[in-house]
DNA sequence: GAGTGGTCTAGACCACATA
DNA sequence: ATGTGGTCTAGACCACTCG
């Protein structure tokens, strides 16, 4: 493990378990040197780090303080996984409606830069959290580096099966987000009418290569989601 | 100026001009620290900070690469600002509905951290760009940091006004993101139907010192927005 | 094995906040 | 004026990729 992520463990556990309240004043870098016996810079990096996930803020010249746990129930949009971390307060879980290799379609080879017709998982399911669909996704995987799916794996995390058993360390993703009038069959397989509003995501996951290796489109239920965004300087 | 930030927009500058394709390799550390003469770890943190805006990606034993220019025409949710920045290439014009000092409201007081019924600044605007209107904002800002605000500003970019004249600046800001489907009056504003979809986001905006200087809820034009999102390692 | 990015250190100095 | 976080350095060593 390295150091930076311990300190950076450490500090969030300490937060978390003391339900240190927004505002609260942590000890200063000098302290927090000397107790975990690492370098000013270490330190720093730590708190960076937290500092971008939303569990701290700094101000040069005053010190660190805790930043409020964000409201529950909320996806966090902020990091290229799935849902399970997100709502780990809720059961989620997932009935596969389709799975098959084909070859792929013009538009989704471009966003994965892999050439037309080359064989690719399609992947369609329903979502849900406490038993309610919150969304329906479909996605695409180059078969390069998904050489396997069941119905079985798809069942439950498919990011746990990727990076467990496929050794696939993700990467950045680009999501493109449009709020639209649902249509007659996505509506149904929500539980909703058509012409009801649903949020659509485009999203294209590369490894840590750089490479895409999934394109996802997922249509979101809008009454059954809500999102969350921590925007930091 | 910051010798990272140089060095950062340096490298940015020179992608953007030579509109460097996705992938294309860029020159090392080393080669990098010789060109600007400064240390290892300030080229390493400018380059962390290109890869959390989304312009690079890193790859570890292999290489810096260029990362793809986003879509255009997308809002960017990843910044505390207004839109000016993200819909640079549109023009973007405020209609102000309403500019009024008023005793706060007990939930939006909460959001702020003020006392109830204290001054506050209430902001209703249409915004357009090329004169098409995407979203309606209400926006509330405590008369302690926002002592003055009239019609005129308020035609403009307030962030503008708030950073340059007021001297204030940003740090964090959490987002909450709902659809709904739009009211009466809403949808009016909008030029839409009562009952057509809408992406709504509530917005607490913080000052580097960590205290709430903006509360604001967005409402978006389904049809004339649309949204990017850049998810980092 | 050579090349490349990532981590970590110890210490100097700078910039901002608070009283 | 003091305390605090932020920047920057030079250099050692580690971890990963690729031919």
């Amino acid at each position: 493990m390295l150091k930076y992520q311990e300190v950076a463990n450490s500090l969030e556990a300490h937060i978390r378990e003391q339900q240190l309240a927004q505002g609260t004043k942590l000890p200063n870098v000098e302290q927090l040197l000397n107790e975990f016996h690492v370098s000013k810079s270490t330190i720093t990096k730590a708190l960076t780090l937290l500092e971008q996930n939303g569990v701290i803020y700094q101000v040069q010249g005053s010190g660190i303080f805790v930043r409020q746990p964000r409201r529950k129930g909320y996806i966090n949009f902020h990091k290229p996984k799935g849902f399970t971390d997100d709502l780990e307060e809720f059961c989620v879980t997932s009935e596969v409606l389709s799975l098959e290799i084909q070859p792929v379609f013009a538009e989704i080879a471009k966003h994965l830069k892999i050439d037309v017709g080359s064989d690719i998982y399609y992947v369609k399911r329903l979502r849900f959290a406490n038993g309610h669909v919150f969304c329906l996704e479909e996605s695409y995987f180059p078969i390069k580096h998904v050489p396997f799916l069941n119905t079985e794996i798809a069942t439950g995390s498919l990011f746990h099966y990727f990076a467990q058993a496929l050794k696939l360390t993700t990467g950045f993703a680009d999501n493109y987000l449009h709020v639209i009038q649902l249509d007659n069959d996505t509506a149904k397989l929500l539980n909703l009418n058509s012409g009801e509003p649903a949020l659509t995501t485009e999203q294209i996951i590369h490894l840590s290569t750089g490479e895409p290796f999934d394109y996802s489109k997922v249509t979101y239920h809008y009454k059954n989601s809500q999102f969350f965004m921590s925007i930091n300087k």
